[in-house]
DNA sequence: TATTGTTATACTCTATAACTATA
DNA sequence: TATAGTTATAGAGTATAACAATA
């Protein structure tokens, strides 16, 4: 096997596996009415406190995008807004107590859909793929 | 390190790498005026002539969603319809000729867009990649 | 009767452009 | 002047329901 075709097993691979996760994470999403930026969304408020326009670049869309998903997500109860303290331009977004309890709720469902497959791999197996994975990854920002 | 550990690791490090992915396939996409569903579609027919429905259930999607998709990338030239032969009810789809070239271009693409993180891992820690991701794809339906 | 596909409808997602308010 | 956010607009993506044609 050559360098090159190893290359391409791996971005077979990969993409393969990109779109069976997100699959899996769409479907959850539509069990509770969320799309899958909702649901990246839900994810990224779970540990920060974002104003607006960080969060749109953390997804890559443009802020009246992200003005809309807001939106909607806080008419459903599941984040607030508030004027950021410190630049009064600036508006903050965080989860509310029932958007904390759902992505909880979100994070069971998708790690028991996951577990099954994954379950394939022994233990020693999965900790080495974590440990070829990460070099890949850019900077956090799970779910 | 539990085993319930190694899962939770090995669960963050496959979702991030699966939006990593999803964020180059789709800004490929968008720099061809395609969304990521669209770019699913041309992978698809790379190597298939499905019907209507086929195309749906392989993506996940409603019929009447797929005659829509269907219809703007005809519009647009990148595929066609045509009757299937042997039941009259059925539609099979096909890419044109310009449609396998963009398809092809795209190929280029995404693999030139991979290719310097992927360079990260030596060739024998991709293959090894490789092989432990495969027990865990479904059956192929690579982009 | 059941299946295949399209159409009508409604809503979400998305970007661009124009705007207001603040820095 | 530049930045943060919202709104208006337009188009794509999506599902549900109703329909026509074929099996």
């Amino acid at each position: 096997m050559t360098s090159e075709d190893s290359l391409d097993a791996l971005i077979d691979a990969l993409v393969r596996s990109t779109f069976q996760v997100t699959s899996v994470l769409t479907r959850i999403g539509a069990e509770n009415d969320l799309s899958l930026t909702q649901l990246r969304v839900l994810g990224i408020l779970r540990d920060r406190r974002p104003r607006v326009t960080e969060l749109a670049a953390h997804l890559g869309l443009d802020k009246s995008t992200m003005s809309g998903l807001v939106d909607r997500a806080e008419r459903r109860g599941l984040l607030a807004r508030d004027r950021n303290p410190h630049d009064g331009r600036a508006v903050d977004v965080f989860l509310t107590p029932a958007g904390r309890e759902l992505t909880q709720r979100l994070d069971v469902e998708i790690r028991r859909a996951l577990a099954p497959t994954l379950g394939r791999l022994r233990p020693e197996q999965r900790e080495q793929l974590v440990g070829l994975l990460e070099p890949l990854l850019g900077p956090a920002d799970a779910d």
